[in-house]
DNA sequence: GAGCACTGC
């Protein structure tokens, strides 16, 4: 009988914690006649879901009406019949890896089943369910709030960054994986968890891979703690490999066949044959929406303009063709549009119309469209290139993975069978695409992650057991970084700067400048610069309407410093009182400008829980811009660009050529600037800039710019007389 | 004189 075998599974998996008591408190395992009436049905035991009346074991009433009713939908999902198996499987093994493909329940079931198999206490320790997004975190939390009729916040509830909805509780948490992450920082054997759950583990995150080492250095230390590591169909033996065989459990899904057709020759012009396929379907397949992958902006909206061209030159017996671009970028109102229903039929009876969505990667996991059959594959992506050396990330139109493809494909048998163009070659895509795309980690830089290592306590990086270990030169990047910001010692050992610096929730540099800023006494004018640069940009330029943009722009400029420029700007929005009015009419992004101002509270209350001074000069003195140019000096003193007698600029120590970019707001051809970015597109690029001199560069960063370690270059002479000009204002 | 795929703390 049901009831008998989960009273043993209870004391098994207590055998293995040691901690009987734990489960005393866990209501699924004392009130044991109601939690197996409630899964009876999936068994095929003689109890089913419907015959009793029965006790929510959270709140000690009868279950709702509602809960029945999800109930019968759950017990019907694939994952439903491994059940048992799963948690005999978790009750014998630490680490469990679980292939399971879309639509089988895995995310939201299989925590559950953990939490009924008591593993939590309740008030104490709980399971957790990391995420990649944070929509996915905070709608899976909803979903499962209410199969377990409980309130969202309580005993089920999330954590993503700025929003905590958990409490002393909750049993089970869905969080995002960088929040997991942060929390290690605090709690490194993270003893607030008896079980993790790391979904979409193929998705191949910084932060999942961070947590994977991590949680292979906690796992021995915490024998009572259980890792499920859920990934999709492709990279779930390497995980096996990875967590030294660990048992390996595959879920079947539950999706639509989807046929996949390839062109017969490779496509010279991927968007002119996206528009081609995509009108062809609309001509000759039965009804069913369309998904176009494409790179960019400028290329969907163009391609969007295209296709609208040419359905309105079709002949009324062809059903209505309505046209939706979606990218990260386009305003909510806009991006909302996509879920609304494809047009009927122009007349009573005839061919209903079609609705298409022009998307960029979004749509290939971040958002879901229900109702789309065909699915247009050109098979590029814009992806993120990190080269080393000359220490630049730069986004790239590559080709896409066949795990991409495949995840791309399955879009269109959510609610159907469905159909899949790819266009290129089968041939292409056996031999030319690799079978997954390049995990972050090995296209990152790493300087933030090796904080984040060192803060946790893992000093041995070069031994650090990491999937997929980043490549050495980009390791030592980031070391000579951190070291040079003073974050290490030379022994690599993490020094107290370190340690504020890896409080933040920010890249190393920016950390620094919130560092810095005190003894500027400019701390206040950092924070909202930080903040302005930790958000998607803040000025909108709109072609149709560039001289408008600029025209505006130009009230905030500052002519030897865009940081200035920003700190301007946002200063306005807050005089304004965040008025939407006011961002519309100055082409001020009013979401980006909202979530600075979010940013900016987080950073003011770890800056006060380190005790580091908010301070501001006024606004009307000199001293006010100033002092942000030199905090800026003292804390970007590596991203520094010289101008050459032949007018272009070279970047310091690396000697990248670069340009200043367009959009700077700074007058003529300083001779140093600080740089925030390098943008690697027509052209080498740096953006975001700030006038600074040598005088300022050798006072504040000596161990830098120290001469004997310094390249032959245009710039070493101004340097060496800085230096000369200190030593005579330090012997007068 | 130019574009920024997508996440996340």
């Amino acid at each position: 009988m049901v009831k008998k075998q989960k009273i043993s599974s209870g004391d098994t998996s207590s055998g293995v914690d040691g901690n009987v008591s734990s489960h005393t408190s866990n209501p699924y395992l004392s009130h044991h006649a109601s939690y197996s009436t409630g899964l009876g049905a999936s068994y095929g035991a003689n109890v089913t879901y419907d015959q009793h009346t029965e006790t929510n074991p959270w709140s000690g009433e009868a279950f709702s009406g509602k809960y029945h009713d999800i109930l019968k939908k759950r017990t019907k999902l694939p994952v439903y019949l491994f059940r048992d198996k799963l948690l005999k499987t978790v009750r014998e093994n630490q680490i469990v890896v679980i292939e399971g493909e879309t639509g089988s329940g895995k995310t939201t079931q299989i925590p559950q089943f953990l939490v009924e198999d008591g593993y939590p206490t309740l008030g104490s320790t709980c399971v957790a369910c990391t995420q990649p997004r944070r929509v996915a975190a905070t709608s899976i939390a909803s979903r499962v709030a209410d199969e377990m009729d409980v309130k969202l916040g309580a005993e089920v509830g999330y954590t993503i960054r700025f929003e905590d909805e958990s409490s002393d509780r909750t049993v089970l948490k869905f969080m995002t994986d960088g929040m997991l992450l942060r929390e290690a920082m605090s709690d490194p054997l993270l003893k607030r968890y008896k079980a993790i759950c790391l979904d979409e583990a193929h998705e191949r995150t910084l932060a999942t891979d961070v947590l994977m080492g991590l949680l292979q250095e906690v796992i021995p230390k915490r024998p009572d703690l259980k890792l499920i590591v859920m990934s999709a169909t492709l990279d779930a033996k390497k995980f096996q490999d990875y967590f030294k065989g660990a048992p390996l459990m595959k879920v079947p899904g539950r999706t639509h066949p989807v046929e996949i057709f390839y062109t017969a020759q490779p496509e010279r012009n991927y968007v002119e044959a996206a528009i081609r396929t995509t009108l062809q379907i609309h001509q000759c397949e039965s009804p069913g929406d369309i998904l176009v992958f494409l790179t960019g902006e400028a290329e969907i909206e163009d391609c969007c303009r295209q296709l609208r061209d040419s359905a309105a030159t079709f002949p009324s017996n062809v059903g209505e063709l309505v046209v939706y671009p979606l990218y990260s970028s386009l305003p909510p109102a806009a991006q909302r549009k996509i879920f609304s229903q494809a047009p009927g039929p122009r007349v009573a009876g005839g061919v209903p119309g079609r609705k298409v969505v022009v998307s960029t990667n979004i749509a290939e996991t971040s958002l879901t469209i229900d109702g789309i059959v065909y699915v247009v594959d050109p098979g590029f992506s814009k992806q993120k290139i990190f080269n080393p050396r000359a220490r630049v990330e730069s986004l790239l139109v590559s080709p896409i993975s066949q795990a991409s493809a495949k995840q791309r494909s399955g879009r269109a048998g959510r609610t159907q069978p469905g159909k899949c163009f790819r266009l290129y070659t089968e041939l292409s895509f056996k031999n030319d695409l690799q079978q997954a795309t390049y995990p972050e980690i090995l296209r990152s830089k790493m300087s933030s992650v090796v904080l984040t290592l060192k803060k946790l306590g893992i000093d041995d990086l070069v031994h650090f057991d990491f999937l997929d270990p980043p490549a050495p030169e980009t390791l030592m990047r980031a070391l000579e970084l951190l070291n040079y910001h003073g974050a290490l010692d030379d022994e690599g050992d993490m020094t107290e700067v370190g340690y504020k610096m890896a409080e933040m929730p920010l890249d190393p540099q920016m950390a620094k400048l919130l560092l810095v800023s005190p003894d500027y006494s400019c701390s206040n004018e950092i924070l909202s610069i930080v903040a302005c640069l930790s958000v998607p940009a803040i000025f909108m330029r709109p072609k149709e309407q560039a001289k408008l943009a600029d025209d505006a722009k130009a009230q905030f400029a500052v002519d030897d410093s865009d940081h200035c420029t920003l700190l301007n700007a946002y200063n306005e929005y807050l005089f304004n009182n965040k008025s939407r009015d006011y961002c519309w009419d100055n082409f001020l992004n009013e979401r980006s400008l909202n979530q600075a101002d979010n940013v900016r509270n987080q950073l003011v209350r770890i800056m006060q829980k380190l005790d580091l001074p908010l301070t501001s000069n006024d606004r009307k003195s000199s001293r006010y811009y100033t002092a942000v140019k030199q905090t800026l000096t003292g804390a970007m003193f590596m991203q520094v660009a010289y101008l050459q007698r032949s007018g272009v600029y070279m970047t310091i120590k690396d000697n990248q050529s670069v340009s200043l970019h367009p959009s700077t707001d700074v007058n003529g051809k300083p001779q140093w600037v600080v740089y925030e970015e390098f943008v690697l597109t027509s052209k080498n690029y740096i953006r975001t800039v700030t006038v600074t001199n040598a005088d300022w560069l050798v006072a504040s960063a000596p161990h830098y710019y120290d001469l004997t370690n310094f390249p032959e270059c245009e710039a070493k002479g101004e340097i060496e007389q800085a230096y000369r000009r200190m030593a005579q204002r330090a012997s007068k």
